[in-house]
DNA sequence: CCACCGCGTCAAGAAACCGTCAAGAATCGG
DNA sequence: CCGATTCTTGACGGTTTCTTGACGCGGTGG
């Protein structure tokens, strides 16, 4: 498992999201010398942008950005993909640790950390993905007209952006994640609103009806967002 | 993701291997509070043995051990799973991580370590292991002309695809996990319609001749969904 | 032979479910 | 604080699905 690794400019991709020019240019001939090649990104949006274009195998995030927090960061990155996420922070604090972990990070190396277990731990995300044979995911899902940007949260219908909003978006994004499955009414709640909502199914009926009244071409009779009455509903692609 | 986990006795297997009767002690009714079960092992010996007899979904092991080095069990265990390996180990020395992580294990918590933390990356390890394991779940029946995607919950007749109802559904996937079986009335009534209706039979008649109208080439003499009269009804394969 | 029973079929009324609209309430941004 | 957006809730009508009863068929046993 230990091999050495020789510079290879092939190998797997990093997106660096750190704004701290010192660290940047320490890290950056490291992981260059270890094979990886390397993105870096100053600001979490920058990040997210990069990691969604580019498709890395590992996102390192330094919790300490000066747009956002470095949490959202994470839910930002979770909602679409599965990329080994390492966290790196000058805050050492268990609860920071604990909430980095919660809301979706694969590891936290606290600063200032030794560059070796760094590598270490990216060695371990690695052989996780590899694993999992998960490849990189794409940041877009496509199906008829409908183009859903999932790094940048755009939605567009025929080239047209459409705005939709927060529970919209996530009502969308829920089905995106499970095309072709049928989503039962408690699924979709759960997820969408939270376990307390399970039962509130005109939620659905509503949402449902606004998603296809900005979606569909024909609102009434939908050709993607299908109603399995009794059951719920299912997104399907053609 | 950070939900309150209530105790529950058949959480995540948890095989603790750790000879300090300290941290046992400590770590134990943590573990049962957060609902896992968990099998101490106070050797590598006996830890190696514990972890192939009772197939937990993670090992916690301590690199300190009387018999063993510490290493040598994560090798021992890696020939033959991939079970998560959190290593405890009161020696936090840099060199001593990159050994233990490139030998396999997934993650590293140095002693003194915060209980929340660990009990953070034990969700972490959970979630890893739920990801690969989920792979797999496209389960498909078919027999003659029909075909049944579980997974889509979608219904097949010469690759036309039939709507069925909730209760048709339910009664066809019924048929299908006792296939060849035969099933009485009252069994397909308590799974399907729930133990109040055991004895409405004639709600049996009207489903099956619905469910042979939309599958059989003849309804009126199937050759899937027979009758066999006066016990019940079986799903045959040819 | 005929009454009876289990089974399959059909259909109509009842109930549940779904989509739609719209009006307040709450929230957000300025 | 105000205006705009979004969420929440209720009402209503159309549709699907469930439930129930009636009836016919065929086998069985009296």
């Amino acid at each position: 498992m230990a091999e050495a690794r020789l510079p290879e400019p092939t190998g797997p991709m990093v997106v660096l999201i750190e704004d701290e020019p010192q660290i940047r240019r320490f890290l950056r001939p490291t992981l260059i010398s270890q094979g990886y090649r390397i993105v870096e990104a100053v600001s979490g949006e920058d990040g997210v942008t990069q990691a969604a274009t580019r498709q890395p195998e590992i996102v390192i995030l330094d919790l300490g950005l000066p747009d956002m927090d470095g949490l959202e960061v994470i839910r930002r990155l979770r909602e679409w993909t599965a990329v080994p996420i390492i966290v790196l922070s000058a805050r050492g604090q268990e609860r920071d640790k604990i909430a980095a972990l919660d809301a979706g990070a694969d590891d936290y190396v606290a600063k200032p950390f030794a560059v070796g277990e760094l590598l270490a731990r990216m060695r371990v995300a690695l052989r996780h993905a590899a694993q999992s044979a998960r490849e990189p995911t794409d940041s877009t899902f496509a199906v008829g007209d409908i183009r859903v940007d999932l790094g940048r949260r755009r939605v567009f219908v025929s080239d047209a952006e459409v705005h939709l909003t927060r529970t919209e978006y996530k009502l969308l994004t829920t089905l995106i994640r499970h095309v072709g499955k049928v989503l039962t009414h408690r699924q979709l709640l759960q997820e969408v609103w939270g376990p307390p909502y399970a039962d509130q199914t005109h939620y659905l009926r509503v949402y449902m009806g606004q998603l296809r009244h900005k979606l569909e071409v024909e609102p009434a009779r939908p050709r993607f967002l299908l109603t399995e009455p009794g059951v719920g509903y299912r997104l399907v692609t053609e």
